[in-house]
DNA sequence: AATATCCGTATTTTT
DNA sequence: TACGGATATT
């Protein structure tokens, strides 16, 4: 302990050893930010602060892990695992569960993802028959963007509306209507959406009952990635700490990428007045980066209007400036990627240490299908589709409406997986369900929808529906005994749905493995309680989540979007489509907020890298879905790399400077009056 | 009247 | 791949 102390600068020391008064430290990207939370949770600890009066929130469990099994090794101490460590969201779970109760809130709910959410906007919108009219009325999942972004930014609709949504501003009514109704009937189901975690818990740390229970179990509170929490999280962190007593935050503004999420660097900004009294430590020191590589980094963020008030310097010198390859193609980038990789690995550094990072979930498929071929074993983070299939979703759905009868949106999943029952057969079924008394008070175990599925009480299914009711019923039967592990019921669920899959899909092998793997993953939990809900909460960030633990100990390459990329660091990093397009993303190039936003993002993936940085810039992009196979368009070098950021780089091509692609190249990469040629050229080129 | 099915379109990032 | 809208089928 004594030891990695001494080896802190005396910024960090301060961070570590301060104690009292509100604490914000400013973090510059590499700086040492993780191993000072870590620090400083262990030397609370070695001050006598019981773990369990902790509070750590993080960005990801993943951060809260890596966090305390650094602090574990500096004390020698296991009971670091008592420490509350994890997401705003997933702590409010935990709180919630234990101290609902005062709010009224029952201690069972059940925790809706984004997509659920969606799912019972949609519900009340076609209930209300506000699609059905002769005006556009707003998508569920338009709805749901809207109402989250209220929430979380506590704002006023009308604000909102009119700023970030103007053409909805018209149907304010309607949307209102749709909120109260939506708020009405999660509360009737016993379900909180992501947002009411957040909201709950707030209004836990107000309430005059529980507040000084609340606020009292915990002595300190680390709050990490600070920039990138929303306005209600700041407000939950004011009602625990009113004055500021022992809580330290620890970001970066010129690291933020989640406005989408309602985040907003205000929270970082303004902390100091919000909380009078507070102390301010810059980290500026980069030990992360060559001294290249962040002075190339340091370029790309200059361009940002928005102040950052730190300069970032490192003392690790190294003669190689970051790489800016431009390839011909995708293929070609992919090549350029795995052999680089490979190069990297022959001079020793593991596949582990190495990243290629992109914008979106897609902008990996090629280089995956690639990595593949060559044998390159790899894990994704990011992008993740596997909980957004319909199968998979559909199996939850059965395992949710077991842990929550009155889930409505699972119910109405569930129903229409069966044969001749779509959207009004399955709002029939779920009334005639319910009219039994299922979600009235009273008498609940014996009048559910479930015991009545159970109890096989008749029901009006149409004709072909009716075998596979049977197979839904023994499977609700069979899941809901005593002592059933959820794996199992997972397997039950599984050998109910493959049948229906099989009748609505061609190929429902691929799909039926996926629930397989759901199995594997649910063989890891004690309780189908704590497995719907970490699903919700903690969802599998990476293919090794889902692959399971053998891949473990095998060297892998890693792939990630730039978002979950956070907080991470490699020796080797591969940013590849540096292009407009990519990033900025062009749904993205609107207003100038979401573009300062894309050059942050690219900011990050930049400073990912330690000891190499490549950045991948395909020339042409082949319009795949787009009818004609060799059709393509010419692209433009990012503009986060203008020339006197590019003068920073080691310029290289993957191909030979012969005439033609020299053309190309300098039409792409170079004026618009060449882009314009390239245009021109496009039209006949095919 | 309700459901199935086909076709074209548009697909960011995540608790 | 999911959707919205249209048409075909039960």
């Amino acid at each position: 302990m004594f030891d990695a102390l001494e080896r802190l600068n005396p910024s960090q020391r301060e961070a570590v050893e301060h104690l009292g008064g509100p604490l914000l430290v400013v973090a510059g990207a590499g700086s040492g930010k993780t191993w000072t939370l870590a620090c400083r949770v262990a030397r609370l600890v070695d001050r006598g602060v019981k773990p369990e009066r902790i509070l750590l929130l993080t960005f990801s469990r993943r951060a809260a892990r890596e966090m305390l099994s650094r602090a574990e090794r500096l004390t020698g101490e296991r009971r670091l695992g008592r420490v509350w460590g994890g997401t705003f969201h997933a702590v409010a779970n935990h709180l919630l569960r234990l101290h609902g109760r005062a709010l009224g809130l029952p201690p069972d709910f059940t925790v809706m993802d984004r997509a659920d959410t969606a799912d019972l906007m949609d519900l009340v919108r076609a209930e209300m028959a506000l699609g059905s009219g002769e005006r556009r009325f707003p998508r569920k999942d338009t709805l749901a963007d809207i109402y989250s972004r209220v929430v979380n930014a506590q704002a006023k609709l009308t604000d909102l509306l009119e700023r970030d949504y103007p053409w909805c501003s018209d149907e304010i009514e309607g949307v209102r209507a749709v909120f109260d109704r939506y708020v009405t009937r999660k509360r009737e189901q016993h379900v909180l959406d992501y947002d009411d975690l957040l909201v709950y818990w707030n209004a836990l740390a107000q309430a005059p009952a529980a507040r000084d229970v609340v606020a009292a179990m915990f002595d300190h509170i680390l709050v990490d990635e600070y920039q990138d929490t929303n306005a209600l999280q700041a407000d939950v962190l004011a009602a625990m700490r009113p004055d500021g007593r022992n809580l330290m935050v620890v970001g970066d503004d010129a690291q933020a990428i989640y406005s989408f999420r309602a985040a907003t660097v205000k929270n970082i900004l303004e902390f100091p007045q919000r909380f009078p009294g507070t102390t301010i430590i810059r980290l500026e020191q980069n030990y992360r980066s060559t001294r290249p590589i962040l002075e190339a980094t340091n370029a790309v963020i200059a361009l940002s209007p928005q102040r950052h008030e730190k300069t970032l310097w490192s003392d690790r010198a190294s003669e190689h400036r970051p790489l800016l390859l431009t390839c011909l193609d995708e293929a070609d980038q992919c090549d350029a990627v795995c052999r680089s990789v490979l190069e990297h690995r022959e001079r020793g550094v593991p596949l582990k240490e190495q990243a290629v990072l992109f914008r979106t979930g897609h902008h990996s498929d090629l280089l995956e299908v690639e990595l593949s071929r060559r044998n390159i074993p790899f894990v994704k983070y990011g992008g993740l589709t596997f909980l957004e299939a319909a199968h998979v979703k559909d199996a939850l759905a059965v395992l949710r409406i077991l842990e929550n009868p009155r889930d409505e949106v699972s119910w109405f999943r569930v129903l229409q997986m069966l044969d001749g029952v779509g959207p009004a057969g399955a709002r029939r079924l779920m009334s005639e369900l319910g009219d039994a008394g299922g979600i009235a008070e009273g008498d609940e175990a014996s009048r559910s929808p479930v015991a009545r599925l159970l109890n096989d009480e008749p029901l009006a299914a149409p004709a072909p529906s009716r075998p596979e009711l049977e197979e839904l019923r023994a499977a609700l039967r069979d899941c809901s005994g005593a002592d059933v592990p959820t794996a199992a019921q997972v397997e039950r669920v599984r050998r109910f749905l493959e049948p229906l899959l099989r009748r609505r899909y061609d190929n429902a092998e691929p799909r039926v493995r996926d629930l397989e793997q759901l199995e594997q993953i649910a063989s890891g939990y004690p309780s189908r309680e704590r497995f719907v809900t970490d699903l919700a909460l903690d969802p599998p960030s990476s293919t090794s989540d889902l692959a399971g633990p053998p891949l473990l100990d095998e060297d892998y390459l890693v792939l990630s979007t730039i978002h979950s990329a956070k907080g991470g660091e490699w020796d080797v990093v591969h940013v590849i489509h540096a292009a407009d397009g990519m990033i900025p993303s062009d749904m993205a190039t609107g207003d100038d907020e979401r573009i300062e936003e894309e050059r942050r993002l690219f900011y990050v993936a930049l400073t990912r890298a330690r000891d190499a940085l490549h950045v991948y810039f395909p020339l042409r992009y082949h319009r795949r879905n787009h009818g004609r196979e060799d059709r393509h368009h010419y692209a433009q070098l990012t503009r986060f790399l203008p020339q006197a950021v590019r003068a920073m780089l080691e310029q290289r091509a993957t191909y030979a400077d012969d005439g033609t692609r020299d053309a190309i190249a300098a039409a792409a990469g170079a004026g618009r009056a060449d882009h314009v040629d390239a245009l021109l050229r496009d039209l006949w080129s095919e």
